[in-house]
DNA sequence: CTGAAAGCGCTAACAG
DNA sequence: CTGTTAGCGCTTTCAG
């Protein structure tokens, strides 16, 4: 069965495309009677107007490309559930492409985007991206773009992100107040703004308590589960090994069980663990696990949120190019004896 | 700056622009010489091919729906892994539309997708989804779809599923197996395949060892999970409580644990559980959780080659068009002692 | 080997 | 209030 359009609907109403066209977008200039017509018939013939056939007139997809690293991480999967909801209000539909932490299939990505297949884009960076001339290029073919979580600083792009630096002094500060003396840190990239900032706090925390940071003790992981479980178990056979982690991104908290666990060491007696972690499971870990809980899908929300203002041409202040949402410690078993 | 197109290219080699479309798809009908110019200058000029006016001119959009309830659940970002792993090489992308398990949504987007916007659906069925009404309308406009997962019988659809009866009668016959003698059974919708497969599983590994099915040991529940575990308390508040719990869902995983733990009930030395989950940290929840793991990723992969073949108009036998994937059962600490 | 021209379905200026 | 017409950027006959 061949698409219903515009052209078939004015020969079977005697009318011209235009009338329909109007009709069919309530324009005032057409009287409610033909409206009336009009939208019957495209009911009943089942008239879908044709995406991109408008696109190509109007100069505008209607799709928001979303750029994340992973989809099996319950930050982002939050985060796009916020996306969602927001601009789905609008009547926008969203593209999701995945980098797998790879920079070159981020340019990749954004350069596709250039095309004009989204009108703007959402992005968390990879955690390999340490420059962002792929970013200036879209912006300067006119496609907005917010970043969120993950930015890259010098960037001026519109961000949403959450307090990094004074999560980790909280996390690490948490873990200090419990009788922890020598805390380690796991990162995911000395390239990535969130561990960085993460980092950072941590240090701030070591440093206002005294404490000094072994060479060893931050710990750079990678995408290698198994490497991370190597490295992690590495770090706790040293004669003096950490009494406290700081584990930066969720998908090490399963790293740090496990390495605990093969060190048969117990947390929290040996080790006490915090990891920033949007898992609602967390709560059910042995032992439970204390986390810093990021506002995920608020920080979706509100990056898209900012997309919709910039694709409405709204001026927006330079003091709102920044959002930053708080993140929560949550105290479980992980962490107290 | 402005899209380059490919008059702006025409104009500047003093070519006409069939001669531009046709060196840039590389056709045989254009010199070698010329195709290398065009190129050069498309490069240069940062060219990038309107896929609007493409797909308006092809009938094509290089886009494939995916439709499932959720991403925030390990099973679906697993899938859509997979699922762009086959496509992404095929230069297709990837929309996704969330149904947040409501059937009106998923009829609103499977409508939307008549309008040519995708050339392709990959589905996985809401669990309010009793009638395929929608998806006969979407074939009918041509626009061919395969299903995944939680699919619908009747719907003469191509699809990719696990061995849900099997891996529900492996699930309760492992309970049984570890001592239980009265498993209840979670479900998640009267209405979804998957949860009736594996409840027939369920029922006929109770049936086969001779114990009987309380009237209260089914219980089906909602999206809303503090309902959830009110209802798992109340399961368990029975005199003659069960002994073992078949979770069908990953969802109900959390619930089922809270709940225990509400009523002071140990896992696994009161109750034993087994979970329908994909979760990589259920080996490190407390107890460790027994699971029947699905081939998510492999399911999205095969799904996605089928909807591949099937764009293709390659004849696709009948016999293939069900595949099925057997899920495996995982020993952890939630079954034994 | 290259070019002219038609048209995909829709919108919007302009005319009536 | 309704119709005519000219494209949006690209592909594809069909002619040279």
């Amino acid at each position: 069965m061949k698409q219903m359009n515009i052209k078939a609907l004015a020969r079977e109403l005697n009318l011209s495309v235009s009338t329909i066209s109007k009709a069919l977008r309530d324009s005032y200039e057409i009287s409610e009677s033909t409206k009336q017509r009009v939208m019957q018939l495209a009911e009943k013939l089942n008239y879908k107007p044709n995406p991109y056939a408008s696109s190509l007139r109007g100069k505008k997809s209607r799709n928001i490309g979303v750029v994340i690293p992973e989809v099996a991480d319950s930050f982002f999967s939050l985060a796009i559930n916020g996306i969602e909801s927001i601009v789905k209000e609008k009547g926008y539909h969203v593209l999701i492409c995945l980098t797998h932490e790879d920079f070159e299939s981020e340019q990749a990505i954004l350069k596709e985007f250039q095309s004009g297949r989204v009108d703007g884009v959402l992005m968390s960076v990879s955690s390999e991206t340490d420059a962002g001339g792929h970013i200036h290029e879209l912006i300067e073919q006119d496609v907005p773009i917010v970043l969120f979580d993950r930015v890259l600083k010098e960037v001026p792009a519109a961000r949403v992100i959450t307090d990094d630096m004074e999560s980790g002094y909280k996390a690490t500060k948490h873990l200090i107040d419990n009788g922890c003396r020598r805390v380690a840190f796991l990162g995911l990239s000395k390239k990535l703004s969130i561990s960085n900032d993460r980092l950072k706090g941590y240090e701030k925390a070591m440093h206002e308590y005294g404490w000094r940071i072994g060479k060893k003790d931050v710990v750079t992981c990678t995408t290698d589960q198994q490497q991370n479980i190597r490295a992690v178990k590495k770090l706790l056979q040293q004669p003096n090994r950490p009494d406290g982690i700081v584990a930066s991104v969720e998908k090490l908290a399963p790293v740090v069980y496990q390495a605990c666990n093969e060190e048969s060491l117990r947390i929290p007696q040996d080790v006490k663990v915090v990891c920033f972690s949007n898992l609602e499971i967390a709560a059910m870990l042995h032992p439970s696990l204390t986390t810093i809980t990021q506002p995920a899908y608020e920080m979706g929300q509100k990056a898209a949120a900012m997309l919709m203002r910039l694709l409405d041409k709204k001026p927006v202040q330079t003091a709102d190019m920044e959002v930053i949402i708080p993140s929560k410690l949550v105290r479980r078993g992980s962490t107290s004896i």
